[in-house]
DNA sequence: ATGGCCCGTAGAACGGGA
């Protein structure tokens, strides 16, 4: 079973990306981020087409999450969550669907824009808040896996320069602290439980040639219930799509659960 | 050189992203 995540920045402009990878790699469940739609907008018979169902949480121009669930391996997601009953919230940064006998919780974490920022302060009471709605989670219910764009660079090895992101959003202490809260005893970042390449990064600033400098951060992650790491056979960042024209600034990340 | 690019909503620049 194949996992993934990615953040789009907008799916009308990245929809043709989106069916090729789709395509090419076959993943049972894909978790979408910045779809930038509206929901009366998202492209549900072209995902149709391409044999996936779809459940999805969108507003006009910014944020916007999505499911997308292979229907010949998985069928349609059920028991669909939009947002966090904890914490009412306009902005659409959170779906969860139940997927191939699992709790899929695709999120968008808010950027905070900068540390002396209101958007700071709403980032964190944010991730507190999905920390809390988490931790309450039902011991007999599925298998939770959580992934979507944190944006947080959890560790100075996620960064391309540490020096100069140090102490930055992104990479602030509060937010690097509130990850491992989050984790705590209930996850595991699946990237970190392989061999990787040194400078693996998931997102690349479109300026400055940030991608062919790779200067990014490692930001998306993919986090899988403790029960579930044993199943985890492989975690990767695709970095093929980032080199497409018009490509959208992050890169899809994939787990294998066994 | 402290900004560079990209997106949506505009219907010109601007907010937002990271």
């Amino acid at each position: 079973m194949k996992i993934a995540t990615w953040n789009v920045n907008s799916l009308r402009v990245r929809l043709g990306h989106v069916l090729d990878w789709i395509s090419a790699n076959e993943p049972d469940v894909l978790a979408l981020q910045e779809t930038k739609l509206s929901d009366e907008k998202f492209p549900v018979a072209a995902l149709a087409e391409a044999g996936y169902e779809a459940v999805f949480a969108g507003q006009p121009t910014y944020n916007g999450v999505a499911i997308l669930a292979r229907r010949a391996t998985l069928g349609a997601p059920t028991a669909v969550v939009r947002g966090n009953p904890l914490f009412p919230d306009e902005q659409q940064r959170l779906i969860s669907a139940e997927v191939g006998g699992l709790r899929i919780v695709c999120a968008y974490f808010p950027n905070g824009q900068s540390v002396d920022s209101d958007k700071y302060q709403y980032k964190l009471a944010w991730i507190d808040a999905l920390t809390n709605w988490l931790a309450r989670r039902d011991a007999a219910a599925p298998a939770t896996v959580l992934l979507g764009d944190f944006n947080i660079a959890p560790e100075d090895r996620d960064v391309h320069d540490p020096a100069a992101w140090q102490g930055l959003v992104l990479c602030s202490e509060p937010e690097r602290e509130r990850f491992r809260a989050l984790i705590a005893d209930d996850f595991v970042d699946t990237f970190r439980m392989f061999d990787q390449p040194e400078r693996s990064f998931s997102w690349w600033d479109y300026r400055r040639l940030g991608f062919r400098r790779n200067a990014g951060l490692r930001i998306d992650h993919v986090l899988v219930d403790a029960r579930l790491a044993p199943r985890v056979v492989a975690c990767t960042i695709d970095r093929a799509p980032r080199k497409l024209e018009q490509p959208s600034d992050h890169a899809p990340v994939m787990v294998e659960l066994s």
